[in-house]
RNA sequence: GCCGGGGUGGCGGAACUGGUAGACGCGCCGGAUUCAAAAUCCGGUUCCUUCACGGGAGUGUCGGUUCGAUUCCGACCCUCGGUACCA
């Protein structure tokens, strides 16, 4: 072994690359001894190249993967791409070129970055979702779905751009402008498949508790998303209404207790009241216009300032009988509950700010209690709490939150104009879109038979390839070629569902078709028994509600069907922080931002990898910095290479005798062990990576340091420089496959996670703190699990300690043994 | 607006269960090596004060609990993510 032999990054790894392919390294199957392990990546978007975002989701999986494989376990991590999208299309627009060509295009370049980095994936489980292979088996549940009664159509409103002729997605909308045409946006009403996320709600939000390798925090957004809440569903009646099929006005809420002090209704300006009564009122009409013209999204329309108009209409107080005038306003929303929500303006602050600009009634219904430090002041502010007690309202008075929502809900009940209902914020999932990159709806429409699914046997309905994509309308409703069929059940005349699926559908069960990627028979098979439940995802904290949502319910579904037979698909979830890039998400928006390839071809996939990891904890986000990665390749050239090579050099020492050594080799020793121990934490409980790399970067300070050749020297050197290698190898896996082979004379993939040895953790002597009225006085060497007798007696003996005694009174001494003492004087 | 995070030296971050704030690295400063430089190696580096020993302040802001708070509680400021058609 020559002591000169340098380590050259492109050379070196492109070979251990090679060996990796050639071997099918990381290819796994089901029949193995190993205890399965499934970790899995949130696959990406192909927008054209990796950026750092991709390069530390994709390390991190790595990382966690290659660890667990040294932990002895069969581990699948597979790779794919989810390649349906709203950017294949911008592209083709562009640049004319066809959104399936652009995507595999993106999909080649991507390949070739990720195996530069050396990702252990398993490559052959590899697919994207525009593989018909692969959405026929979404289209195939879909019908499933539809015949469980689980879609149904519903009109929703959509942003349209009335130049384009199409839809535009929110991210499209840019100050309630079209990106392209620069025209004002409009609300408009068309037809949509919804799926019934909702009737899953409550079990979704249950089994938030029995998911412990779930951070808390996407819980809790999950939650809040789901937002079940206990009120009541009440009518207020219209004896007179304008619209011919609407008797009363709904309402739903969690305050029935304050149902006294309602002064009026407020609905949405899509809601069929508002369009009725705006027919003969121009005032309204442009009202509502105007509220028509803003996006359809809920960011924008929050932002909104109040604004509302009195419809002309009255509804009855179910109650008291009273008129309630019916508003108009700009912040309901037609999309949640019915559309209308009943105000009090004394109890909500919303309802309150509204009053006061519109100088409506505001009514008091309810006040603390007399024993209470609540501030109540209705002129000023709503007064909301549920701790107070009702007044105003007749037979109700002096109840309490509790007992008055049981009498107002029983009178509303008995009177059969409300009822007590449990309501969700979660709305039904809305799957169609008008676009042409998607996966076709698998339903024929037929005049005679209504909407049919596709049989199983004609799937998949595959993408038309000779379509052109100019921006306008939806490209597939201009194709009759396509879309002109006849129906499965009359054999008559019909036409195919010209939409497509939103690309969550794809993204929501990829992570089961892994496990039998392969299968042509079935969606999933029997494999998916063996693989089953992700056991570590890795993916960014900007999927913590949606993504997660429906894939947590499209399990479900599909365990209702039968294809999986557990509750949950992802046992343990990392959410990882952005990477940011000036202040912001990297994106395919944010255009070219960090692409790795530079940086790769200077520096190489170790340094790219062991800098990201470094950089931060995987939770947190932070602004990408370029300049950790020559650093990082320094280190491991001139500490973990150079060290490796003049070990080499001295040739192969004796065995270890952990009973032989001298000190200073006992205290190598110790490190070793302990930076192996702490290693061990990190990646497999904290997931704490960088500190993994900072341990080893201590620990080999101290290797530096340690010149002793003697034979035990040599061995307990070489010791150390096996535990830097195998705790280094998940981040920087080819310099570290090389020195392992070096050392070792074997493959770095056949290696184990060594057993740390706790009696080369002991040490004889701790360093105690002292502390003077918690202020750090001074630092004591002392004896391991001194007692607190010893310490005190000790730390007594301290000049600068005593100074802080002097002529005081020790009121107390706190002693933590083997961490601080602390005297408190008086 | 609403929901959920985050805020620590010049910079990225560490401090794991309330017990030494600033590990490790970048940058900077000094030294060694060199004819010189690059590369490499060694040392220093929160701020104020002190010849020094030491002392004081300090983890977004203000307040609280505690012998002791980056850590727990309350209010606020800034910032990031999500907000249902970006993925």
């Amino acid at each position: 072994m020559s002591e000169n032999k340098s380590y050259s990054v492109a050379s070196g790894e492109e070979a251990v690359q090679s060996y990796w392919a050639e071997n099918e390294t990381f290819a796994v199957t089901e029949n193995d001894p190993r205890e399965k392990f499934y970790c899995l990546s949130m696959f990406p978007y192909p927008s054209g190249q990796l950026h750092m975002g991709h390069v530390r989701n994709f390390t991190l999986g790595d990382v966690i993967s290659r660890f667990q494989r040294l932990k002895g376990k069969n581990v699948l991590h597979p790779i794919g791409w989810d390649a349906f999208g709203l950017p294949a299309e911008n592209a083709a627009i562009k640049r004319n070129v066809p959104p399936a060509e652009w995507t595999h295009s993106n999909i080649e370049y991507m390949q070739g970055q990720m195996k530069r980095l050396g990702f252990s994936f398993d490559w052959n489980r590899e697919f994207a979702t525009c593989d018909s292979s692969y959405y026929r088996w979404e289209q195939w549940f879909f019908t499933r779905m539809f015949r469980k009664g689980l879609v149904y159509k519903k009109a929703a409103w959509v942003n349209w751009d009335p130049v384009d002729q199409t839809v535009l997605a929110n991210e499209q909308v840019i100050d309630g402008r079209g990106w392209r045409s620069d025209a004002p946006v409009e609300r408009r009403e068309l037809s949509q498949w919804f799926v019934h996320i909702t009737e899953y709600a409550e079990e979704l939000l249950d089994f938030l508790d029995r998911m412990p390798g779930w951070p808390d925090k996407v819980k809790t957004m999950q939650r809040n998303w789901i937002g079940r809440s206990q009120g009541v569903e009440m009518t207020f009646p219209m004896p007179e209404s304008p619209v011919s099929d609407i008797t009363g006005v709904d309402v739903y809420t969690t305050r029935p207790d304050t149902l006294l002090g309602a002064t009026y209704l407020a609905v949405a300006p899509q809601h069929p009241l508002a369009t009725s009564a705006a027919e003969e009122d121009p005032e309204l009409l442009a009202f509502l216009d105007k509220c028509n013209q803003t996006s359809v999204a809920e960011a924008d329309m929050a932002k909104l300032p109040k604004e509302g108009m009195f419809s002309g209409l009255y509804a009855k107080h179910p109650l008291t009988d009273e008129d309630i005038p019916i508003w108009v306003a700009n912040f309901v929303l037609m999309e949640y509950g019915s559309g209308a929500v009943m105000s009090v303006p004394a109890h909500d602050q919303r309802d309150c700010e509204f009053a006061q600009k519109y100088g409506l009634p505001i009514k008091q219904v309810v006040k603390p209690k007399p024993d209470s430090d609540e501030s109540c002041d209705i002129a000023s502010e709503a007064y909301v709490s549920k701790n107070g007690v009702v007044m105003g309202s007749g037979e109700y008075d002096g109840l309490d939150f509790d007992a008055a929502f049981d009498a107002i809900a029983e009178a509303l009940e008995s009177k059969s104009l409300g009822k007590r209902t449990v309501n969700y914020r979660l709305r039904d999932w809305l799957v169609s879109r008008q676009r042409y990159w998607g996966c076709p709806i698998p339903i024929i429409h037929c005049d005679h038979c209504g909407p049919v699914p596709v049989p199983d046997k004609e799937l998949p309905i595959t993408l038309p390839d000779n379509v052109s994509i100019d921006g306008s309308g939806s490209p597939l409703s201009k194709m009759p070629d396509w879309y002109n069929t006849s129906c499965p059940d009359c054999g008559k005349d019909a036409v195919r569902d010209t939409d497509t699926f939103d690309t969550f559908m794809e993204s929501s069960w990829y992570y089961a078709r892994f496990a039998s990627a392969d299968c042509s028979e079935g969606m999933l098979d029997e494999r998916m028994q063996y693989w089953r439940n992700v056991d570590h995802y890795v993916g960014g904290e900007e999927h913590a509600i949606l993504h997660l949502l429906y894939a947590r319910f499209f399990h479900k579904v599909m365990r209702d069907e039968g294809l999986v037979d557990s509750d949950e698909p992802f046992e343990k979830l990392l959410s990882l922080g952005m990477v940011l890039k000036d202040g912001a998400k990297m994106s395919k928006s944010a255009g070219d931002a960090g692409d790795p390839q530079v940086l790769l071809n200077k520096h190489g996939a170790d340094a790219v990898r062991m800098a990201m990891m470094f950089a931060a904890p995987p939770e947190q986000s932070f602004e990408w910095s370029e300049h950790g990665v020559e650093s990082a390749e320094k280190w491991l050239r001139n500490r973990l290479w150079a060290r490796v090579q003049e070990h080499l050099a001295h040739g192969t020492p004796p065995e270890l005798e952990p009973d032989q050594l001298n000190d200073e080799q006992k205290e190598l020793r110790r490190v070793t062990h302990e930076t192996l121990a702490k290693a061990e934490d990190d990646y497999g409980r904290r997931l704490a990576f960088n500190t993994v790399v900072s341990a080893v970067m201590s620990m080999m300070g101290q290797v530096s340091k340690f010149q002793d050749t003697s034979p035990q020297g040599l061995a307990v050197m070489r010791e150390a420089l096996s535990a830097a290698i195998v705790i280094m190898s998940p981040i920087t896996p080819h310099i570290c496959h090389v020195l392992w082979q070096e050392l070792h004379g074997k493959a770095m993939e056949d290696a184990s996670w060594p057993v740390v040895d706790e009696s080369a953790m002991i040490a004889n002597e701790v360093e105690l703190i002292v502390q003077v009225n918690g202020k750090l006085r001074a630092k004591l060497t002392i004896a391991m699990d001194a007692s607190e007798e010893e310490a005190e007696a000790a730390a007594r003996d301290i000049e600068n300690v005593l100074r802080f005694l002097a002529d005081k009174t020790v009121r107390k001494v706190i002693h933590v043994p083997n961490r601080l003492i602390n005297f408190v004087v008086g």
